[in-house]
DNA sequence: AAATCCATTTCGTGC
DNA sequence: GCACGAAGTGGATTT
């Protein structure tokens, strides 16, 4: 069963932080996976929570405490009721699956069908190319016979991807042991200025692509 | 009002990805703020969403239909109810503040309050310093007169973390035009093996330090 | 509005 | 279980 509480309480966390909340109106949120959410009115994510698995204990002497817990991390959450306005409990079943469009795999898909889309002659050679840096999105070749590394965005980016390409190109060239020249491509579909500078003092190069085509 | 409501709904999402959610028993939220939340049996996340600040539109012709929008980024939600098996209102309002103690703003803190934790003789001379990379958490000299880039995380790190201290540590022996050397000190509850190899690669130092004190 | 970075990020995948 | 990186990340702060 999935059940919400309305209703007044304060709350208390414990774990990898910890934190305290005095009383106040709010929604409480109990998934069968032992998730716990605890919503305010404002805001997308909730203010205090525990994540599924956890274990529940629910106390209902003078008044309402929902204790929640788990090991590895070490964490607990407890929500004390001064005032429960609203109970409801409904038994969700739910066998769909979410399809998502436009994602950095889609745009992955795209490159693979259509390599040109990268430049003129670029050739895929492995996806998820393991280097001691870490996983290449697209690694290939180019007409001059370089290898490339190709590292994928689906939207805007900010230094840290320069970076993180940075550090594939740095390790194919340990491991390729110069035998051939590397490349790096940001693909995104921008970036910002930092960025921008970054990408040129690297030597690495940008091509812009969105997730979705535009229309 | 907070509104929840169970039943068994469709979802449409278009926007900055898209996505579709065929019919299925969930638990739709709305809130005051604009923000709408589609929550499933599992997991903490919700399965659908649009953020604070959206308009909603609540059709009940046949059937129940919840449309979200927002402007910049052009999204737009839409929720068909098959089946609505309860609604439920409650005016919720919380003026209180989450008080979170355990942060990276804490190690800073605690730094700060006794610099010795980095190392003997360390001097902080500024926070938050800015450079054509980004900022320093915390800039400083340490006793030999080198300038020193402090770069806090208040977890466990990967490479990640080191490329950004890089970046600072690089941005300003730039900055500093070779006036005085700049070290770079990463300081973190723990760090994984390929940023401990990345670290030694770059010639950064690893202080250990946990976001709450240990008891 | 854009940029940058933290987050009790969460989540998925692979080892 | 850890490690690494994506996410429609969200959220806060500053420019």
């Amino acid at each position: 069963m999935l059940v919400t509480v309305f209703g007044r309480c304060s709350v208390e966390y414990d774990g990898r932080a910890s934190s305290t909340l005095d009383a106040g109106d709010r929604l409480v949120i109990l998934k069968p996976d032992g998730a716990v959410l605890v919503h305010t009115e404002e805001g997308q994510q909730p203010v205090n929570w525990q994540p599924p698995g956890c274990t529940q204990e629910v106390t209902t002497g003078d008044s309402l405490r929902i204790r929640s817990h788990r090991e590895t991390p070490a964490e607990q959450l407890t929500i004390d009721f001064e005032f429960v306005a609203h109970v409801t409990g409904y038994d969700v079943t739910d066998d769909e699956e979410l399809s998502l469009r436009g994602t950095e795999a889609d745009m992955r898909e795209r490159i693979l069908s259509d390599p040109s889309v990268i430049e003129a002659g670029f050739e895929p050679r492995a996806t998820e190319r393991e280097t001691p840096a870490g996983a290449v999105d697209i690694y290939g070749v180019d007409t001059d016979g370089n290898a490339v590394a190709v590292e994928l965005k689906r939207r805007r980016v900010g230094p840290d991807a320069v970076s993180q390409l940075n550090r594939y190109v740095g390790a194919l060239e340990r491991d390729l042991h110069a035998e051939m020249a590397v490349r790096g491509i940001l693909v995104a579909p921008s970036v910002t200025d930092r960025a921008s500078k970054l990408l040129e003092r690297h030597g690495l190069d940008f091509v812009s692509l969105a997730p979705v085509p535009e229309s």
